[in-house]
DNA sequence: TTCGTATCGATAATATTATATCAAAAAGAA
DNA sequence: TTCTTTTTGATATAATATTATCGATACGAA
């Protein structure tokens, strides 16, 4: 079946609104609402329905109904489709500190197609160690692991010092996605797909902000 | 004197780009690097020349100089004033679980001018301990402590179910800005500035890249 | 001192993203 | 069935962000 489902670039910003339709959408579901219009679900996110609409058909390929709006189940099945949510894959984390087992401790990304099987640190202290029933392992058993499990996703939440070398053990091993926490930008294969969640970079939007507000 | 700054409308993307401009420069400004061009910058950061040019007018009065460049250190004393990095203020976290506990233990946003001094929580066996010599006490106090303190911003890393109110409760005591880690939108009074950090939304980009690249 | 060149900063052009407008579709009432 | 109304989806417009172009500046060499 080729279905040839053209792949249209979506930006990141319609993706960061997906989780934000995705939840209201829940919420309007647990209350038994069969159909929304683009109107109400604009109202809820503080967008304009016109967004609503056409990020919504980029998502889904159930076109509304005049006069009654959107399935709503249906719209829930396809965006959590588009978001991976519908697959749960497996993820290690490296680097065990607080952050890290923050991970390991965390079960609600499983929500989110995320399920972390276990961390990796080097620090003999915390090897050995579990958290929430998941193992701490050393560093050299990273790449065996990886192999075995056929892991996809590396989460990196180690000091900025180390993060580049983790990364390169993390791709060595044959991840295919890094989600890097530590506070520096770095460098991966071009087939190596990789975001860095600059929490400085947030911190610094929340200032920016306030510092407009004039009361800093 | 009346510097009257004209405090233009910088947008999210520029503040976004700042850290990475500050990370690099820093950077060079350790090798002993005295001035340096927007070519070389923006090789580094991965976007055009004119762009960086553009980015740094925005938050630095001094101009670059034609066949030098920009001074190094002038243009990372400008950023991190800008970012508000030049002066510590203090934080408290909310929800003492592993992220909340995180922030308790990792100093280094520090450096991003934030200072964690405490954490809340309602949960018994949490109350009384410390991390990282920072004292974890009961949701009952925070109001006086909050006003005692004089406490800006407040840190939510509490479950879905309870952000609402806990936002409430810091609102109601007294902080300026949210800096939000519950997957939740969360209503605000308009004076107060929020930052949700939907780490789903990131997720799901990282997916949808790994989508992209067909290998899912 | 003069010249050649690297670099900036201003302006114009393009690309991207969001909003406004409106004809067409269809549910539900009369 | 026919009419009214709500809502979609397509197209046009506007706003925003990024990139291209180019004259002006000043460093450093000759």
């Amino acid at each position: 079946m080729t279905t040839e489902k053209k792949e249209e670039k979506i930006s990141k910003a319609t993706i960061a609104r997906m989780p934000l339709y995705l939840h209201f959408l829940q919420e309007e579901n647990s209350k038994g609402t069969q159909y929304i219009s683009s109107t109400v679900i604009a109202q809820n996110i503080s967008v304009s329905s016109v967004l609503v609409r056409k990020d919504l058909a980029l998502v889904s390929s159930e076109a509304g109904r005049p006069k009654l709006g959107f399935g709503v189940s249906r719209l829930i099945v396809d965006i959590e489709k588009f978001l991976g949510y519908d697959h749960i894959s497996d993820a290690i984390v490296v680097g065990a500190g607080g952050l890290g087992r923050a991970f390991l401790g965390y079960e609600g990304f499983k929500n989110n197609g995320l399920n972390v099987v276990a961390a990796f640190d080097v620090d003999e202290n915390l090897v050995g160690a579990s958290v929430a029933g998941k193992r701490i392992l050393h560093m050299d058993e990273l790449g065996a692991f990886v192999a075995e499990h056929n892991i996809p996703l590396g989460i990196v939440t180690v000091p900025k010092a180390a993060a580049q070398e983790v990364v390169n053990k993390l791709v060595e091993a044959g991840v295919r996605a890094i989600w890097n926490f530590a506070p520096a930008p770095l460098r991966v294969p071009k087939n190596i797909v990789i975001k860095t969640e600059d929490l400085a970079a947030s911190l610094a939007m929340l200032a920016g902000k306030l510092y407009k507000t004039g009361d800093r």
